[in-house]
DNA sequence: TTGACATAAACTCACTTTGAGCATAATCCT
DNA sequence: AGGATTATGCTCAAAGTGAGTTTATGTCAA
């Protein structure tokens, strides 16, 4: 750096990662029978980064995309082999919202449950239990903490924090680290690990993906982008099951309506639905208005007003 | 994207946001008689970005950076109207702590106070409230709101929420959203607007610097990022002053001392310190035991525990 | 038609976390 | 010794959260 003004070229590539939820299951959009997620050279036809992706995807869906933030770049020699060519491979990520899964049709983009990709990441109550292998991830991890014996207290520190195992809890924003940490153990295949644990992609697409959910995970508690997700209308119940897809947990019913309440951030379209069974609900859009008011929520710093 | 295997070259650069704090003033490492953050094209010889920027900024400051962390990646054409060569250049910026600012020498880097470039940025009770220029900016944001009609109230509403006026609070997380907002109103020089607040800076960097701030501000909240910029032991004054200074606001001090200490994250040395006057401190240092379990704080969802 | 079921929506209550300020302790300076 | 000055401890009300209970209003099946 400095004053050099030497090379410092490389090809330059956009990965997304596109997520919707459907039937209370979250899906991303993929390529390769589910292999890869989507990806493409950036063109220097693009007005930006951002623009461009956004356009691409919009064709691709047929769905606007409400939500579209950047995630992370990559330069392969972080952790991908890559080629000794000389040029690097800059892998620009992005995190994408939409609204619904696009009709399936000829030549469209085929979506995945994520939890396919992360099993253990589901823990809703009616979650199936062997699915995630949380008894299993738990024993091969424990095998690989004891395997070196100067490491041992740190790495069981490290798994039970980062697994909610031995009394911790489980913290759902942690999906980068625990995939990390079994990367490490050598139990995803990506790394020439045992297969077993969820279904493995090309390259390091799984870890962007578990980037992409660890980021949706953190930033819905502090910014209203499930709203993004949503129809245009939609019961509180439907809210909440949208919510739970995404972070994975059983969430508490009257305080998540409370919660989402007092932030003013939805109002009664005066209908209700006629759901299955039970008394009918009533119906709420989103209030844009409070948008930007709202879209910050709030710092835990002791401020002092004098 | 999709299928096509085209171009998509780009020349890559590396943009560094380093930050440290001295005498309670946040400064930023700068190049060009501060007209400029530290760049250069990011070289096939690194292993990686961090790593490469890593080693760089250690050999540059003589002082190991704490915690590095990326920003964001630009593409010219995002603003920068950059050249229509065909090739492209991305910028990949950082954001880094320092502990102490290195010894002015020969060919050393400069630190210039952060908030000579955002004077509006800094508001503890000590700061000068002329320097800022808040009512100068309140003023030229109300002109330009009412310059165009039909969005009037829109843009009221705007500046009265990013600014913290008419009743809203100041919200200190929202650096990037004001300098864009001024931007917008061409009080900028960089957009080819009024000179008059702040010192600019070469093409975008002031954005990029503003992202930092930004990115700093609302991660000092819930992540202990504050002792990578802290001396080994320190008085709990010192810290505060220092989260003080990066920030931008005076804190409360007994519930600063009392957020801190139910965290669990400092311990005594057991040594007090004879500052100036008053009663003498205790001396604290940093329990790095803690730091994973504590890393990343708290959710704030309903979450249903049965 | 009626009652069993299912879901919605409102309300309660104990407990924890915050914002704000006061009280006391230990130094230095004059 | 007495005042100034900073450190540290304590209190208290208000707001926010976790966990339930109660009441309302529908469908479905006997």
């Amino acid at each position: 750096m400095g004053n050099s003004v030497a090379t410092g070229f490389a090809q330059a590539e956009l990965i997304a990662v596109l997520a919707a939820v459907t039937a209370n299951e979250p899906r991303v959009m993929t390529v390769q029978a589910g292999k890869a997620l989507p990806s493409g050279p950036f063109e220097s036809s693009h007005r930006s980064l951002q623009a461009g992706l956004r356009d691409w995807v919009e064709s691709q869906t047929g769905h606007p995309v409400g939500f579209l933030e950047q995630l992370y770049t990559f330069a392969d020699g972080d952790r991908d082999p890559g080629a000794g060519t000389g040029m690097r491979r800059i892998s620009i990520s992005y995190l994408g919202l939409v609204r619904e899964q696009a009709a399936p049709g000829a030549g469209q983009p085929e979506w995945h449950g994520w939890y396919e990709y992360f099993p253990w990441e589901d823990r809703r109550d009616g979650a199936d239990d062997r699915a995630g292998g949380l008894d299993r991830i738990a024993a091969s991890l424990t095998a690989w903490a004891d395997s070196q014996p100067h490491l041992r207290a740190e790495r069981h520190q490290r798994v039970d924090f980062t697994f909610g195992l031995n009394g911790m809890d489980w913290n759902e924003d942690l999906v980068l680290q625990r995939y990390e940490l079994m990367y490490e153990a050598a139990l995803i295949p990506e790394a020439g690990g045992q297969p077993g644990f969820g279904q493995p992609m090309q390259g390091d697409h799984r870890r962007i993906l578990a980037t992409g959910i660890a980021r949706l995970r953190a930033k819905i508690k502090y910014r209203p982008v499930a709203f993004e997700i949503m129809p245009g209308s939609f019961t509180l119940l439907q809210l909440q099951r949208t919510v739970e897809a995404l972070v994975g947990l059983s969430l508490h019913k009257s305080n998540f309506r409370r919660q989402i309440d007092q932030q003013e951030l939805i109002e009664e379209t005066g209908e209700t639905t006629a759901e299955t069974r039970g008394r009918p609900a009533m119906l709420f859009r989103y209030r844009p208005s409070v948008l930007e008011a709202r879209q910050m929520a709030g710092t835990r710093l002791p401020i002092s007003r004098s």
